[in-house]
DNA sequence: TATAAATGCAATTATTCGGTTGCGCAAATA
DNA sequence: TATTTGCGCAACCGAATAATTGCATTTATA
């Protein structure tokens, strides 16, 4: 029962149900609606993604309306953090270190032939 | 063959790998031995990650340094663009619709009671 | 009150996934 | 040249996954 965001996002359904309540808190029948999938199917990755907190449920009598709940996206959001370094300074420290071991590896495969 | 990146990163070992070559080149033997798994486990890895071009390879010799393909990150910054809206600002007017779908559902409650 | 609607939950099944083991091949080394 | 090293690939296995089907429960409606 590994059930964290980032294996939550993985699935291509459930991102694409995130995607649909971002905008307005829905019902089970009401997004099945926008899949092929059945109901069941909907509702098993409503659980998924309620476990892991990326939707909370709000009950209106018999229906219940699951929205996103965007704050915990950010946990993705900061695990990426780390990167954006990388690809949005091309030219810093860190692309200096690996411009040098590509070098150094140029050098290696030179030396061999 | 679902192979795209939102699959790769789902699992945590190969997030540990990214951040692991992210810094710095490095060998799947170097890989593995950050790791309890084995040198094929952590090849396997590799080569999801390579198939989804989030890692690209650099031989040298015998030896093949892989190292991560930052830009291929930014398809997750991408989808995760449509959200950053909400939950950096609290109080748009996205955030106003789902406040009144709330009080609606409220009422509707109230009144079943 | 009887029926219909909305939903969750359990059992089942086919598929995928992550890991290990064993193998073969190319490159480095003794 | 013989051996060791680094690596990828294929076969296999147990666990997890996504989907379907069937059923039970609660709420709304005729």
């Amino acid at each position: 029962m590994r059930r964290d965001v980032f294996q939550a996002i993985a699935d291509p359904t459930r991102r694409a149900i995130i995607t649909l309540i971002a905008l307005q808190a829905m019902t089970p029948n009401a997004i099945a609606e926008h899949f092929d999938s059945s109901r069941q199917a909907v509702s098993k990755h409503l659980r998924i993604l309620t476990e892991c907190e990326l939707v909370k449920q709000e009950q209106s009598g018999r229906e219940i309306y699951y929205q996103l709940n965007a704050n915990k996206m950010k946990e993705v959001d900061k695990w990426l953090e780390q990167f954006r370094k990388i690809w949005e300074n091309r030219f810093n420290e860190l692309d200096k270190v690996l411009m040098t071991m590509k070098k150094k590896a140029l050098t290696r495969e030179g030396n061999r032939k």
